[in-house]
DNA sequence: TTGTACGCGTTATCAT
DNA sequence: ATGATAACGCGTACAA
């Protein structure tokens, strides 16, 4: 277990100062050729690479970004952070995964990633109250916030994420067209974005013809969560009066619904209700379910974010829009 | 935007020596009441917490451990992301979630790690040859390495994953007693592990019994290479010519292939033909797959490699017994 | 128990 | 173009 080999030592080897070494490994430093050639040859003997941890230290710049998720019960989030990852170590940044669980609350994660300097905290559709990051150990300096894939309206932390207002409308529109006129709309877990986000731009849109809203609540977003809320509400609903289409806040519920009404209720899809979920993730497009969804769209939200983290683009809220994918659940 | 507060400053505050400081925040140090309380007053009003980069720096442990991830394609990747990054978090390591695509090679990507410090690399059940490992680069130093739910039997690399040999043969005792005697086996790309691995342990098991068994080939690990396997096979094997039973290497296979089965060719499982998973994936639970499978002990693995890298247990390879899980679909 | 020199490996800045 | 000095913030070893 031979220790790693520093500047200093590949300079001794090279016969040169270990500035010159640095230099060589320097994009656009003044070397000459010859001076390269040398300590190159010396590094790839010794197998010399730069150590990251003490060029963070004196350049204060880690090229480390936070990135908290949870919610791991839904597939789609291995999307989220797939995409993540993959943009960050394009630009040559790399992902702490922080996995925000009951031992480990937004404030204690963003105050550990400050410890290790990140060069932000992205928050990749987390649940977190408003008052959470208005705690006090968090207002001086700290690392840059970012929310992303999620509604969000804080001031000073910029979020990107599909345009619910747009989605919503398109969806709207899809549905009066094919004549559906008893909605329900299936939300998750009560947080400040609920408010903001697709939930109210749905009601919004219907209660401008007039017409109500049914709200079924499933908490937390799981499968099993969205099954139960339907099994609730066609418990609490006769056939007679129920909603033809429910519209939810994701398609991990929308799953669990769907599950629900084909193979426990034995209702048929669209026919009996309709159902449109949010996201499409992957199982979306799988015969055993075939929903109708909205894509957002994760590699523009991805590189929006990436642009922002690098300096190319201001930070700013920034809303996308997405796309309707239209499938035979509704 | 305040700069971060140093031990030094901290310790002019409270009128003492930033050694002091240090050790007020250093478990076990020797320090009077009076002064660690001094401090501690001071660290709190200046909001001092010790930076992480240049502890790292000094010890030469960052607390980073690298997990190394692909084959996003396969949900129950998620869960072991989260299995994981809780117990790391548990024993108070952060994981650097790299994700190995076509842009980033294990080779490189260890070098990236290594230039990090990193106290360790995980190998997430990613795909690899071994011939990859033997890299030049990578002999000397470098950052201790690990398997982790995976077949492997690399010198000098621990592995801690779920015993085949025990998972197939539970599963072929299963298949024996339920009357199943016309096997297939569809396996993932090909790499070393699959040799020693589940298809192996399979493929022996009948072939003591002097049974062949049908071979599909699916690749990458997703549901539309399972789907199209399955596609490949009904068409080259006529009604009066099929296995009864099909045992695919992991569930995200066994989920195209039943979807292709049920939705696709129009037939039942498992009467027309059973089928197997592996993994226990979450959406093998739900309706539209109960999917038999076989469940690996995420817990007890990931526990045991926390133990490894706490160094509370010895660096071998071992393997876990995991569980049958039966339903439905075989 | 507390204070001091020195090192961790690099980068920024200045002098040659 | 190259060498040298200081600094990044903390830990270890030793001395007081």
């Amino acid at each position: 277990m031979k220790k790693r080999a520093t500047a200093q030592e590949v300079a001794q080897l090279a016969g040169v100062s270990k500035w010159t070494v640095i230099r060589a490994f320097t994009p656009g430093a003044s070397i000459t050729e010859v001076s390269r050639a040398k300590v190159m040859a010396a590094a790839e003997q010794m197998n010399y690479r730069p150590n990251l941890l003490a060029r963070s230290l004196a350049t204060r710049s880690t090229r480390q970004v936070a990135v908290f998720v949870d919610d791991f019960a839904n597939p789609y989030k291995l999307q989220l952070i797939e995409a993540t990852t993959a943009a960050l170590q394009a630009e040559g940044l790399v992902a702490l995964l922080v996995n925000i669980n009951e031992h480990l609350d937004h404030v204690h994660a963003i105050l550990n990633a400050d410890q290790r300097q990140v060069d932000a905290v992205v928050l990749l559709g987390t649940s977190f109250r408003e008052e959470t990051l208005a705690d006090s150990r968090l207002r001086d300096g700290g690392p840059p916030l970012f929310v992303l894939a999620r509604d969000s309206q804080l001031a000073g932390i910029p979020a990107v994420s599909c345009d619910s207002a747009v989605a919503m409308e398109d969806i709207c529109r899809h549905l009066a067209a094919r004549g559906f006129g008893r909605p329900g709309f299936m939300s998750g877990p009560r947080t400040l974005s609920t408010a903001l986000g697709r939930h109210r731009h749905f009601r919004d849109h219907w209660a401008s013809r007039g017409i109500e809203v049914a709200e079924l609540q499933a908490s937390p977003y799981s499968h099993a969560a969205g099954a139960a809320a339907m099994r609730a509400y066609l418990a609490a609903n006769p056939p007679g009066a129920r909603i033809d289409v429910l519209v939810c806040e994701n398609d991990i519920l929308a799953h669990g619904a769907l599950d629900v009404l084909r193979h426990e209720a034995g209702l048929s899809v669209p026919s009996d209700m309709a159902v449109v979920g949010f996201d499409d993730a992957a199982p979306s497009a799988l015969p055993g379910y075939d929903l109708t969804t909205y894509r957002q769209p994760v590699g523009r939200m991805v590189e929006t974010l990436v642009d922002m983290l690098s300096g190319r683009r201001p930070h700013d809220t920034i809303v996308l829009r997405g796309e309707l994918v239209l499938r035979s659940s509704a």
